[in-house]
DNA sequence: TGGAGTCAATGAACCGGTTCATAAATAGTT
DNA sequence: AACTATTTATGAACCGGTTCATTGACTCCA
């Protein structure tokens, strides 16, 4: 065994090459797993690698092939605990496949979602997963239109050239409010998200058609909207608890601001399921484990990111299939010990 | 449909510079800034960049630069919710240094980690930020002196040749363990993850230091590890208060654990707080609305990102550092109405 | 034995930037 | 005016792989 230094200088295609007495070409070839290679020589050069501890230069292989087994993934914010599940699935399919995840947040910015697009076509990434601020966006629709790259939209809807996978949060909603309203409730307080996206609209949507059957149209006065941080859930259920004449309900559809709320419900002690009725707009240990528990809606966001892969994956390898494909995941309603008949 | 190969459509550096009327090494220069190049060619230059919508591509930036601007993290599970804070910023902080984040979870497995390492090492990856499932893994440290590029460690400490970002989880888990022990209890069950990785080793610790003080031993039977799962957590909650001489107080020290636990208190209607004290080892949403609320260990991930970032960009940039600095965030116990004094 | 056909291996050109030795132009000095 | 020093621009070589037209060897069969 040859124990020559060889960690200072890296070996390349050429140093196997002479190594095994073969032309460069060849060695390409045996690492690409080309056919036309004799058995012997595969060996010969392999054991050349081995050797020379040899380890192919990806960047040099994405330069000539114009692509780079990269696929970006950009969302509004990814500490919400639930996303992290939605990554972590599609991450493993992506590396299944050969890919290598690049991760960025948007902060929910039409203008770093357009920046990153020109980062990630400049780093020649393969394919992109993406949530945005405002699919009407201008701007944000023709960076999308300029890329070169498949792009797939997370839980958005309205362009509908480009793949997509979303939760039916419409459907969740609408389960969420009619469950409230079968209970007797007409005062139903709503939490939502930017309107401007999909999630928050369709939501948005669910509860108006819940309400739509009931003859009675909702208070505008207990809608609010732009609900994106713990404490502006904290701050729109302060003022709602406050009116003079307060919600007997509260639905908290944004994602992961459950928290925000119950604390004010808590600061105000009004007790959860006998002072009002609470539905969450998204499960977890925190719903589950409420005193009492918090009726939720759930869906599957680890099969949204596996979708959300395995799509990306074979529009990027041009597979003959039709543009802008949507995948929907149901919603279901958990109902749980919060939301109560309406006491009289 | 005409499937031109997209490469001849994009614009390269050759083409602004006859645009421009100069050399190629010319654009080359006005691209990065360099000094040496004149207010008036700079301006033809970057005006026919403009008009014809010229893009680098940063992939052959890379090979010629034997850099990629990417930076790595490797996590075990990126879905625990307080880790997400942490991967957010260090994004952040990389991002404006003109870094690319590249996300991948280990598994907590030592082969993904040596496989990762060699992945990234490929991509000519300009530095590492990782967890370990095994500090003492032969291989795995193999592979991590073999790795070319700076490696920070996240939340373990034991090879001194590396940077690594830490929580004191000795000093949260001593004063949760203190805090249980000064309201008289002597029988505190703990659950911990692997005590092969530093949190749960340092926990470990912590927990001994306090009962040493006693000058009573910790009953073994009462000390659960490899909690890795809120299922494990569960089986493990379950067992331990179906013991003849069940704990009376129960630390949840693994990260994002206190679901299972709960969930098993509930099933066996044991009351949080008045059947048995409990701590838990993160806090979260659910310690602090909980009926009652959980005493917890807290400390601050987004910070541990932050440094984490700056570490690695220093070592990367080369500076003129000593080997193997480590940094420690404090902790703190926020003292809550799950944690009661022994009732006799 | 010779010619057609098959199959493996070769190595120069190429991907799209950056670098640097060299040349050209300009400024400064005596 | 002659010469040196300084500044700015040039373009070929280079980074480390992959590709493909070409060459060489071998097989098969008349």
């Amino acid at each position: 065994m040859s124990s020559q230094p060889l960690r200072s200088q890296t070996v390349k295609v050429k140093d196997v090459a002479r190594e095994a007495g073969v032309a460069v070409g060849t060695v390409s070839r045996v690492l690409n797993g080309h056919p036309t290679v004799t058995p012997a020589l595969r060996e010969r050069v392999e054991r050349a690698m081995a050797d020379l501890g040899y380890e192919v230069d990806v960047t040099a292989q994405s330069m000539r092939a114009g692509r780079s087994r990269l696929v970006a993934c950009a969302i509004r914010d990814f500490d919400i605990p639930r996303f992290a599940l939605f990554i972590k699935e599609a991450e493993v399919v992506l590396r299944e496949a050969g890919y290598t995840l690049l991760l960025a947040s948007t902060t929910n910015r039409p203008d770093v979602e357009i920046d990153l697009l020109g980062a990630f076509r400049r780093r020649r990434v393969d394919g992109v997963m993406m949530t945005l601020s405002d699919e009407r966006h201008r701007d944000v629709r023709e960076a999308l239109s300029e890329a070169p790259m498949p792009v797939l939209l997370i839980d958005r809807d309205s362009i509908a050239s480009l793949d997509r996978v979303m939760a039916d949060h419409r459907e969740g909603a609408r389960l969420a409010t009619n469950h409230l309203i079968g209970f007797g409730h007409r005062r139903i307080a709503m939490l939502v998200g930017d309107t401007k996206a999909f999630p928050s609209r369709s939501r948005l949507d669910g509860f108006r058609e819940a309400y739509s059957a009931t003859g009675i149209a909702p208070d505008p006065k207990l809608l609010r909207d732009n609900v994106l941080s713990s404490e502006d859930a904290y701050r729109a259920t302060a003022s709602l608890m406050s009116l003079a004449n307060p919600p007997t309900a509260l639905f908290v559809a944004a994602m992961d601001m459950l928290g925000g709320c119950l604390r004010a419900l808590r600061t105000m002690s009004i007790a959860v399921g006998d002072g009002i009725s609470v539905v969450a707009g998204s499960d977890s240990d925190l719903a589950e484990l409420h005193t009492p528990p918090i009726t939720a809606i759930e869906w599957d966001l680890a099969a949204m990111g596996r979708h959300a892969a395995t799509m990306l994956l074979e529009r990027m390898r041009g597979d003959e299939i039709e543009r802008g494909r949507g995948l929907t995941v149901p919603t279901q309603l958990i109902i749980r010990g919060s939301s109560r008949p309406l006491a009289n």
